[in-house]
DNA sequence: TTAGTATGTGTATATAAGACACTAACATAA
DNA sequence: TTATGTTAGTGTCTTATATACACATACTAA
């Protein structure tokens, strides 16, 4: 708060605050994200993992923590996304949520419904149901800038496992700018950036030749325009 | 907030919500910050105008609202920036604040200092001074938006009066972007876009060949790749 | 041995970016 | 009235980037 002529104010507040994550992943060649089934209030509902801030973490943390819950992963892409604060998303209280965007590879993660959940389950973002408060809302935010992401920065490194063939990361930007690309092209562009390095080992996936992995030689964020 | 399970922990929740605004213009090709200077508590130091969200309104409301009080301006181009949340960025309480941008006009904005300040000036944002809690930190961010959206999107427009000659467009460029742009180029990009129209009336202003006024033929905010 | 399938590669064309210098139209002063 | 100073306004050539497009390779399975 920048302003301390109104902290007299602050006794008057009542607002609460929340993180909301949209977690992504490719699999398949789809986009899917993942989502949780409510117990009480609004039960049955579907929505985005999410929960309140702690006086003591920051809302990054928040998120950090309850993507640990959900998928038992850290070290991920996570990303703030957009702070939602309609007084009206939430019908039992005024709150506001930061909502947060994270990517994680190939999803074989066992999703472990915690107990504060009916379910957990990776849904196609192709066909989403009708999702609690605002959250059809986020997703939508969340997609485009995916979207923007992954098309101007390298965080499509973050959908894929350690090793990886061009093939399978064409797939990734293909199901999110869900659009078909020019192998020549991808593979030029993806050249160019200079961020891959091929492994000596080659993937060997039916009744074709066999494809090289490729893996990253940094995973540092970078702004590069690739696509 | 998406999870009826934690809604048992609202009580102890002990945040409270502010916003905080980044308000930029250029002015004789230079870009300036709006900044108060505070009165009680951190007394004297320089900060962004900002105050604590009311029960009723969005955080985009507040960041208007604070915006009018300051410069008495309404219809601008406002845009939500961040969340800052780090628990020690207040000295004397729990505040998140989310941080707004906006960008006004070449501004013969009489800035009345209201009485909740000691002061409202605009300060070049390349000699600032020490801020209060995280400012610095916030305008660094804030910059960096600027840099991107001026290049990336149509929001230049934002900081220029109705009818403006190409000069001072590119002159608005260049002090963001904190370089000199070749005239022919900028020019010739600018045309390509193709969001402005030619006007009747020229700008003559000192000892040469008067200008072409121009003005824009639509304001909605566009993503356009200008540099 | 053959058929089927995904991998892997190059070139030519079109579009965009960047570098660069002179004439035009005004005010002012001699 | 003429000369000077000042910013406005314009085009071309070169280089880099984007796009469109087709065939040989290396494997499995029948």
């Amino acid at each position: 708060m920048s302003n301390p002529t109104v902290q007299a104010e602050h006794a008057k507040q009542n607002i609460k605050l929340a993180v909301d994550n949209c977690i992504f992943t490719v699999k398949d060649g789809k986009l899917f994200i993942l989502l949780i089934k409510m117990k009480s209030k609004l039960q049955g509902m579907w929505a985005l993992p999410g929960g309140l801030i702690k006086d003591t973490e920051t809302i990054g943390a928040a998120a950090q923590r309850i993507l640990k819950q959900e998928t038992g992963l850290s070290d991920n892409y996570l990303e703030q996304l957009y702070t939602f604060s309609q007084p009206n998303r939430d019908p039992f209280a005024r709150v506001i949520s930061t909502a947060y965007f994270a990517l994680i590879p190939d999803a074989n993660i066992e999703l472990k419904p915690s107990p504060k959940y009916d379910d957990v389950r990776w849904y196609p973002v192709k066909k989403l149901p009708e999702l609690a408060y605002d959250h059809n809302h986020i997703v939508k935010y969340a997609k485009q800038r995916l979207e923007w992401k992954i098309s101007y920065t390298n965080a499509a490194w973050s959908l894929l496992p350690e090793k990886f063939t061009l093939t399978e990361l064409q797939k990734v930007y293909e199901a999110i700018l869900n659009k078909k690309l020019d192998k020549r092209n991808f593979r030029k562009k993806i050249d160019k950036v200079g961020l891959l390095k091929e492994t000596k080992q080659t993937k060997l996936e039916g009744a074709h030749r066999p494809a090289k992995l490729y893996e990253f030689s940094s995973k540092k964020k970078k702004i590069v325009e690739i696509i």
